[in-house]
DNA sequence: TAATAAATTTAGACAAGTCTAAATTTTTAA
DNA sequence: TTAAAAATTTAGACTTGTCTAAATTTATTA
């Protein structure tokens, strides 16, 4: 088994692997809070346990078995999150920290009778996909807010930013998943937009609407 | 907060103190799965925060401040073992590695809400009772079924030993929490004994009888 | 109650994971 | 295309929790 370091490492690069085909060390120490040093220290550990692909200033990448790795603490941290919303009514901005634990508990049974209990959820509560447990996964066409057009509409889908202050302000202009919004106006100035939900129109800035994603 | 090992140390020494009133170095490193050496080391560091009382070679017990801790850690253990059971249908042989992880998973918020969401159970799958938020809780006024005369009943309500094997014994003699059994007859040679239960003699063992707890 | 045994602690070492400071490599841009 | 800047790695150190071996204290028993 690996350690918890070594997971979260594994699951740091998974998420910037999505962005960028290799990741740096830089890129790592930042999101993972800690120095650059240490970052290299662990890659190291981690190609000799043969988990990334690293050859020193190249950056790395996950190898298969890191990959697989990385995709079941994934599994668990949304499989945690969407328990912790739907049978704990945690709200949607509560449940990241408490995931961050829970996704390091070892046992696949576990997991795989906790998804089944949920009935075998595909999204958790930010949208994002949940892989199953062969580390598959469909994720939904996403397209943030701010790339449509006055006209177009589709469906809250996802959050690119997830962080609490973020959710909580979504939550509080009720832009939350799965309702339907429309693109009224584009205020050419600051190119915040105005959005139709319901029978409502909700004003927000751009940055916002970078962030926010919908389905069409 | 207390790192997982001191978690660890702290309900190792609770559980101990069950039975006697000071806990020593051995004790615990038996229990533990290490060496004497290594409990002083860490006693030194618990006993600097004051989460025991310690004095060199004199034992060591627990200290307001380390039993409320060493409660909430126990009250987490045995309602996810509770959780693991009635919700994600475990057998009550398998739970126990799992929630030993569980235990450690810090937000008390979320302890409570689990708590609520199985409907504030007062004991764990094995009989044992469950804290209150407060750490109160009631235990039952148990004894082993060995000590029990012939004519004698009562409900099973724990057991003393809880590796795997036994409760699995237990399971297939279907000896299990709530049954009511009643002592039919104590074997003179071996003290075995042979119980009744719904409709049916079950044949125990010394050892097996010290081990099963009963409600009068 | 003295000496032997058992329990416990101390001393010194090690692995994991982190850090700072210095050295090296890569990238950028003049 | 080379000098400066940025990124990365190396070297050496520190903390936590563990270990073995030796020393010390307590308990046992002859």
């Amino acid at each position: 088994m690996n350690t918890l370091a070594e997971e979260n490492y594994l699951k740091s690069i998974y998420h910037l692997s999505l962005n960028s085909q290799s990741v740096s060390t830089n890129q790592l120490a930042a999101l993972l809070n800690t120095k650059a040093a240490s970052v290299t220290d662990m890659l190291k550990k981690l190609a000799d346990k043969q988990l990334i692909n690293y050859a020193r200033y190249q950056g790395v990448s996950l190898s298969a078995a890191g990959e697989k790795i990385a995709l079941q603490i994934v599994r668990k941290h949304r499989l945690w999150e969407y328990f912790l919303v739907e049978k704990l009514n945690f709200k949607w901005d509560e449940v990241h920290e408490m995931a961050e634990e829970m996704e390091h508990i070892s046992s696949m049974e576990l997991v795989n009778r906790l998804d089944k209990f949920m009935n075998f959820p595909k999204y958790d509560p930010h949208g994002d996909p949940i892989p199953d447990s062969d580390g598959n996964f469909k994720a939904h066409e996403l397209k943030p807010i701010g790339t449509i057009e006055v006209g177009g509409s589709g469906i809250i889908s996802g959050v690119r930013d997830h962080s609490a202050g973020f959710l909580q302000y979504l939550e509080k202009q009720q832009l939350t998943i799965g309702k339907k919004i429309k693109v009224t106006e584009i205020n050419e100035y600051d190119n915040s937009m105005i959005l139709q939900a319901d029978d409502k129109k909700i004003h927000i800035s751009r940055e916002v609407a970078n962030n926010l994603l919908i389905v069409i």
